[in-house]
DNA sequence: AATGAATGAGCATTCATTCAT
DNA sequence: TATGAATGAATGCTCATTCAT
C-alpha cells in the first residue's frame, strides 16, 4: 500500500520547516544573509544538508521565505500602530517612532532587510516590503489630508519619502559603526521634519 | 643607447589604466560591483589577469578607485549647481533636480554607488559620498535659514533626509524594473515635499 | 526510518582520511612538502579538491598533521630503544644506530622532517620534534653520568650535538645523491665519536 | 662595422653584475632567498626586469652565483683562522668560535646558507659549502692526530660532525626566535664537547 | 643594449547542490 | 525519509620569463 502522510507526519514536516527558519533567522540576525550557508544552517538545526533540500528547493527560495516572514512581521507591527486610535498627526508620529525604535534594537536585521543585497528575487521582495511601509504612511497621510490636518499633496510620494528619510538617517549609519547610539532626539527631529512637510503652519 | 620611456609610452600606460577603468565601469553599470571579477575584467579588456595587477594592486583598491572616480564626478556636478547663482530656494530645487535626473539616466550605477555593498573599504567611501551630498544640501539650507527663506531647524538632519528621499523615491525603484519611467513631475513632487519641510508658509 | 551513520560509514570516513594522509605522505616522500598541492593530492586520491577540505581545514593543518604523525612515529621508535635494558653506553649506541638506520631507509622523508621549511606552524612542530630527540639522548646521558659511565658535562648541549651530528653526517648527504650508500661502518664511527665525547678514557 | 665591446663597456657590464649581486645579497640578508623576486631585484637596482636577464640567464643561476659568493667568503674567513699559527688544539677552538660568532651576527644569512631550501642546484652547492667547512676542520684534526694532540680516528667524520654540531646548536635555534641570544658560554661548551671527542684525556 | 608591459599557468580556498545508501 | 560525503566551477592573486619597441 502506498505511503500516505498522516497528520502527525505533516505536523512534523511543518515543525521542521519552522525549526530551520528559526535557525536561519538567528544566523541572519547575527551576521546578515551573507553569513548563512546551507552547511551551517543544517548544522545549527542538527540535521543533514541534504535534508534541508527536502524543505526548501534552493537557497534562494529559503531566503525569500525568510525575508517574507521577517518583513511581514515588521510591517504588521507598524500597521498596528498606524490603525490605532488618535489623530493622524499622533499616529504618524507613533509610526515613525516605532519604525525607528525597532531598527535601533535589531541593527543587523534592519540592515539585512533594508539594504543587504542577496539576489534578484530578494530585491523584488524588498521593493514590496518598502512599498508596504509606504502604504501604511500613505493611509495616515490621506486621512490627515481629509481631516485637514495635513495639506493636500501627492501622498504616494510623501509616504515613500518618509521611508527614505528613516532609512537614510537611521539604518544606514547603524551599519557603519556597531556602537552608534541613536538618541531619541533624532527620532523627534525626523518626526518634526516630516510633520513640517505635511502640515499647514502659520506664522 | 639606452631605452627611455617616451611621453608616448607614458601615455600608453596611462591609457591602459583608463581602458581598464572604463571596462570595469561598463561592467559595473551592467551588473553592479558584484558582477566584476578580475578574470572577466582582464578578458573584456583583452589582456591577461596578471596585467590587471600591474595597474591595480588588488580588487579592493580597484573598486575603491572606481567608486571614487564615479562619486567625485557626481558630487562635483551637484556642487556646481549648488554654488551657482540664485536664491537658496532656487538652488535647492536645482540641486535636487540635477541629482534626480542623473540618477534616472544611469540606474544601475546609481544603485551601485548608493546601495550595493561590496566590502568595508567601499562602505567607508560610500559614507563619505553620502555625506558629501548631504553637505551640499546643508550649505544651501543653512544659507536659506540665514536669509529667512527657510525656517530654523537642525540642518544636518534636513540635508540627510533629502538624500534619503531621493534615494528611496528614485534610485531604489529604478533598479527593480528596467523600464520604469521617471516622470519629471516626480522630481517636482520631491522638490515640493522638501521645500514644504523647509519653508515657512502662510495660509 | 531515519538514516543513521553506521560503524561501517564511520570507518569509511576514517579510512578516507587515512587514504588522503597516505597519498600525501607518498607525495612528500617523493618530492618533499613543497611538491604537495591540494590539487594534486585530490587527484592522486581520485577525489575532488573540495572533498579534501572535508577532511582537513587547510593545507597548513594537513601539513601539521602529517608532520606530527611521521615525527611521533620516529620519536617513539627511538624512545623505545632508549628506555630498553642495557647500560647507558649500550642504549646510547643503540639509539644512535636506530636513528641512523631509519634515516637511511627513508631519505626524502628524513630530509623533509629534519630540514625542509614549509611554514611557521611546521617550524614550531619541527622544533618540538628535534627537542624530543634531544630529550631522549639527554636522558641516557644524564643516567650515564650518574653511573659514572660518562663524564660530567652540560647534557643539554651534548644531546643536541648528537642530533646535529646525525643530521649532518647522514641526512643531509642522503638528499643530495639518490644512490648514496651509507655503510654500517659510518654509524659505528658516529657512535665512537659520540662515546669519545662523553666518556672518561685512560691511556 | 660590427659593434665590439670596448674595455670600458666590459667594465660597465661587470659593474652592473656586481650591483645586481649586491642588491640581491642585501635582500637575502633581510628576508632570505624566498624574499627575492626578479621584480624587486630590478627595482632595487634601478633597472628593468628584462635587463636583469642580460646578466643572469635565470633566477636559479643568479641564486647559485650569489650562494657561491657568500659561501666562499665565509669559508675563506674560517680557512684563514684554521691555517693560522698555534697548536691544532688552539686553531680548532678558534675556528669553531669564528664560525659560531659569524653565524650569530648574521642570522638570516646563516640560515639561508645552511638551511633554506631554494632549488636543486642550490642544494648541490650547499653540499659543497658544508664539505668545504668540513675540509677545514679535517685538516686541523689530521694535523692534531699527527702531532699526537688528538687521538687517531676517522677524521672525515669528525670534521663533518663538528659542522653538524654547530648547525644544530647555533644556527637552527637562531631561526626560531629572532631574539635568541647566544651566550659565549655556549660556544665554549661546543668547543669542550668537540675537544673531548678528539683528545686523549687522563683521569 | 635596455625597457617594462604582458603573459598565463598555478595555487589555496569556498559553497550550493546532488545522489547513492 | 534522511543522510552527508562528494562535487567542481569559481575566485583573487603571484611571479619567472618573454619580446616588441
Amino acid at each position: 500500500m502506498a505511503y500516505r502522510p498522516t497528520e502527525k507526519t505533516k505536523t512534523r514536516k511543518e515543525s521542521r520547516r519552522i525549526l530551520l527558519l528559526n535557525c536561519a533567522i538567528l544566523q541572519i540576525n547575527a551576521g546578515g544573509f551573507s553569513s548563512l550557508t546551507m552547511d551551517n544552517l543544517a548544522n545549527s538545526a542538527g540535521i543533514a544538508v541534504g535534508t534541508v533540500y527536502k524543505y526548501f528547493d534552493s537557497k534562494s527560495l529559503l531566503f525569500v521565505e525568510i525575508f517574507k516572514i521577517l518583513t511581514e512581521k515588521e510591517v504588521s507591527i507598524i500597521r498596528e500602530v498606524a490603525i490605532g486610535c488618535g489623530t493622524p498627526y499622533q499616529r504618524l508620529n507613533e509610526a515613525i517612532a516605532t519604525f525607528s525604535r525597532r531598527a535601533m534594537h535589531s541593527q543587523k536585521q534592519s540592515y539585512a532587510l533594508i539594504f543587504e543585497p542577496v539576489n534578484p528575487m530578494i530585491e523584488i521582495e524588498r521593493l514590496k516590503y518598502r512599498k508596504a511601509y509606504a502604504a501604511i504612511f500613505k493611509q495616515i497621510i490621506d486621512e490627515g489630508i481629509a481631516k485637514k490636518e495635513f495639506i493636500p499633496q501627492p501622498t504616494d510620494l510623501a509616504a515613500t519619502a518618509i521611508v527614505g528619510i528613516i532609512a537614510e538617517v537611521l539604518i544606514r549609519p547603524l551599519t557603519q559603526d556597531e556602537n552608534t547610539h541613536i538618541e531619541n532626539t533624532l527620532i523627534e527631529k525626523i518626526q518634526e521634519f516630516c510633520i513640517r512637510a505635511l502640515t499647514i503652519r502659520q506664522l
